[in-house]
DNA sequence: CATGAATGAGAATTCATTCAT
DNA sequence: AATGAATGAATTCTCATTCAT
């Protein structure tokens, strides 16, 4: 599941890459721009990287096995209750998107601009997470606390949980009316559930 | 409220845009494939458009005039009680966004790649429409049916619906489980209502 | 020697387009602003004109003819002594060149911009012009007034004087010091003359 | 006093590019002429340059800045005397313009294609080569042998000088009468001082 | 005569990528 | 690894010109 190379220096390149991934849009991200953000040439980041779409590729795969280590570890210290672990993965899903901008929010909006081959390589991943979410929100059905087709709550769930990022800025909590992304996760929660 | 050029022409041509950008992005989509689509050769839409951001912010006007004039209908028809004018709206804005992929969906997911100007002469328009929500939204909360921070709702209702564009398709009734955007409203507004 | 269309129509045009070569360049301006400037749409300034060759070969025409017109006229008012004759030459030109900043500019400074056989037609028109100052110079020579190689004085007079263009603003009397075009032309001769 | 950028490599390009903008005009010289003429394919041009724009800026300055040390040279080891000086001054003048037809014709004729910035920049450098004339006019006005405003003689000599390369061809020694660029500055002179 | 739409050749510029050093 | 120079294909846009109406 890992990818070639997974140096603390590349890390580093990916994390940044995935920051003007998200500010400016994959397609206008250039080369040079990358490259200038990285300290480096552009010349040189073909060193690391095969072709920008690689890079695009390790930004998703980082994103997304982020959100999915954060998303397991909430789980897991979380209250066993379904309204709980509800919870707990919509916080994770909002931190991973929200708390430092990074690469889960590219690998959602620029999905589309994977080649297929990396596209195949990454679909276990995301489904991996799906996954989590389906199983927290079965359980909420099974329980009572949610009523629903489970596919569509989680497909709106997620979509109000994605589309927070055009609307929210976390380091703005006055123009933000002071929610907190610990708020917009309650929220949701108490928005869906009942009871 | 209507702007400098509203030939005929100029319409259809928009409305051709409209599909590319929302098939491609609007960066993906050169000013060829569009001549292209339009019949005619890339010099020649110049004619017509003083550039391709033009383009872009006639595709968006015109995307939400159609949804704003479509919500406004349904609204006028609709039953006067809450959920009914709550499930209206979801029903209007799936139309927009799904029935033929058109401007909607570029209004929303290009509004980023809009110029300064073009922003702000769309920001009015984009805002009428916004209101609509908020009324159909304060008027559930108002009558109990929905519960929350008005605002949050909103925003977390239109993302649940924005993101259908990602997953859903319409054409594919059997890929979808045979749900039509119609069972998409009813299963938004059930999963947000309550009693 | 007249082109084969000289309505006063055309005599306007031709003037407007003389503005713009003069204010912009041939090659800056498009047939598009010359149109604009003579309130029609571009596709009709061909039906007065061949193509923009011809507009600029009638403007030059039309500088030169005028120059010539004037020099002719100011030479026969004026007093038949040599450096009188000199300074009305001066005068003449000047006044083509900067009162009404007209075709004689263009005609110097977009003289390259010809085609070969706009050139031809209009090289004896401007030798005829030219063959005026040889006159008075080789009678400014001959009486003794001015000295040299009669060649030579002709082109750096002309070149002293086609140059005030490029620095000297007519309408601009304050700027200018309150020189006034007479005052550049008998500056001039005043330059070049002795005793 | 020099600019941002100084490399061998691009004060051989800029050569280049004076040649071509005297032969053919800056609006007429594409950027694939310049990059023809250079050896390289158009998109390297930008490597070394901004865009057209700072080509013609280059040029520009190094045709100013070679028109004075030029100058200043032949000022240095001129007679000190005020003929002697504007001799000087002339030859040095004619010598930029004409002997390889380098960038110094650029400078006269093309300045008005200059943006505002770029104007801006080499203001200065111009206005210092303007002050050498100025103070060799001084001088020759105050030694009795120049008359006149000295303004004026100043706008009319070098009008006189610059226009030469419209209508002298060193290399064409037959054509021009045998006259060497030397012989021009000789004539000048004489043509505007006495005693 | 006038127009609006269209054309096609070409303009400057961008950009991912390569490669010798 | 890193770089600077170069590439070539593609991009947006311009503009003189044509032509049916």
């Amino acid at each position: 599941m890992t990818l070639e190379n997974a140096s603390p220096r590349r890390k580093e390149l990916v994390g940044i890459a995935a920051r003007l991934f998200v500010e400016t849009g994959f397609d206008r991200t250039t080369v040079r721009m990358l490259a200038q953000a990285m300290g480096i040439k552009s010349g040189s980041l073909f060193h690391h990287f095969r072709d920008k779409q690689e890079i695009l590729c390790a930004v998703i795969e980082e994103g997304t096995q982020r959100a999915l280590a954060i998303a397991r570890r909430e789980l897991a210290e979380a209250d066993p209750r379904p309204r709980a672990r509800l919870h707990a993965m919509a916080r994770a899903h909002l931190e991973t998107l929200l708390s430092d901008r990074n690469a889960h929010v590219a690998a959602l909006y620029e999905w589309r601009r994977l080649d297929a081959a990396s596209r195949e390589r990454l679909v276990p991943l995301r489904d991996a997470y799906e996954r989590l979410w389906e199983q927290v929100i079965d359980e909420a059905i099974a329980a009572g606390i949610v009523t629903g087709d489970a596919f569509l709550v989680r497909r709106f769930v997620l979509g109000a949980l994605n589309w927070t990022v055009r609307w929210y800025n976390p380091s703005d909590t006055v123009g933000e009316g002071g929610r907190t992304s610990e708020d917009l996760a309650r929220a949701l929660v108490a928005m869906i559930t009942r009871e």
